[in-house]
DNA sequence: CAAGAACCGTACCGTACGGTACTTGAGGAG
DNA sequence: CTCCTCAAGTACCGTACGGTACGGTTCTTG
């Protein structure tokens, strides 16, 4: 029952690591990725992991644990790799700050109608329920975390450059967060097809 | 397989009826929620909920069809207990409006974090990947549309006295919404803990 | 009281899933 | 070549769930 922990690759390989994992386990998390993507949480089964990575259910349990271990992966997986695509840029006027905003405002959005993104959050709040559940925490900190911290970043750097002023950061990107978002999210997780 | 459509109750009761349900299926009904609301949608099986309410499995099938008639007539039932709740008040002078609109914040914060509206969407959004489930459509129909008509009624008997004035009803209040809801919404379906 | 319906409790069935064990084969090192 | 490690493929096990069937009990109705 020991979840978590994703094993160290062995052996001396030279291979490219992604957060201490081989390419080959990398194709499996992406795989059940997709997987997660066409049919949701009923889809992701060990067997269909299995069989849609060419990898036995063996090896599946031996790198990953258990199955939460695996979903747990899946996520880290995933939250690196927006993680790594999330670059500061700067400012050099009040209508680059403008246009930069805007432009902020599309790639959130973007971001959170994006079909892995829905995914992996209607998993995390389905199982959300239960308590020990380490999902939510983990998409918050992989997902909105990253964001939210960029963003805080260029709110921050536009004060000082007096293009805006404001209190406090986070809770100013909040305002700025609500009012682009509304409750978009919430409707395309409920199913609502994109207009 | 023919699920939805709930049975009319048969025999000439006089009981109160509750949206053409029988008291003895509002308890059920009842039961459901609070074993929904307690351990989420895997502990929402037709064993407990039989057992939770004293009942056979049978009257639950013969009822409600099957499993997903019961939770789409879980969250009917719902639905028309918070549209039953919805009053429409008059608002005498610029801050009387100002004050029921800050109620009115305080009241949407209150539905969308409490136990009964979070497990129900938490059971949508988890079934939300397949393409046939109705619970999300449902779900926004019987939540939001209820609370959304009773805003933009206000906000325009408000624009007719002129403390306001807007553009669209409708997009006025998903501004507002956003203004009011931001992240939180979302953040405690992942499970984060109120502070 | 008698007839019938509704319904509870439980046992049952088929299936599907999470997880484990075993066999086979491919490569790497000595 | 031989040994060893890794992993694919498959068969298997226990369990839990959705859904059904049936006997016994309560309640209504005439």
């Amino acid at each position: 029952m020991q979840s978590a922990s994703v094993s160290e690759p062995q052996g001396t390989s030279e291979f490219v690591r992604y957060e201490g994992l081989t390419p080959r386990q990398q194709e499996v998390l992406e795989s059940a990725l997709a997987l997660l993507v066409e049919g949701g949480e009923k889809a992701l089964t060990t067997a269909k992991i299995a069989s849609a990575s060419n990898c036995s259910k063996e090896s599946l349990y031996k790198w990953f644990g258990d199955r939460d271990g695996l979903i747990s992966a899946m996520m880290a997986f995933q939250g690196s790799k927006v993680g790594a695509a999330v670059g500061q840029e700067d400012l050099g006027s009040a209508s680059a700050f403008k246009n930069y905003l805007v432009r902020f405002a599309c790639e959130l959005l973007s971001v959170l109608a994006g079909d892995t993104s829905l995914a992996l959050n209607r998993l995390a709040i389905g199982q959300a329920s239960n308590d020990a559940s380490p999902l939510g925490p983990l998409l918050i900190e992989n997902g909105r975390g990253v964001i939210e911290a960029k963003a805080v970043g260029f709110l921050r750097s536009a004060e000082q450059k007096n293009y805006l002023t404001f209190d406090d950061a986070r809770q100013t990107y909040h305002v700025l967060y609500g009012l682009i978002v509304r409750d978009v999210h919430v409707r395309l997780l409920l199913g609502e097809r994109r207009e």
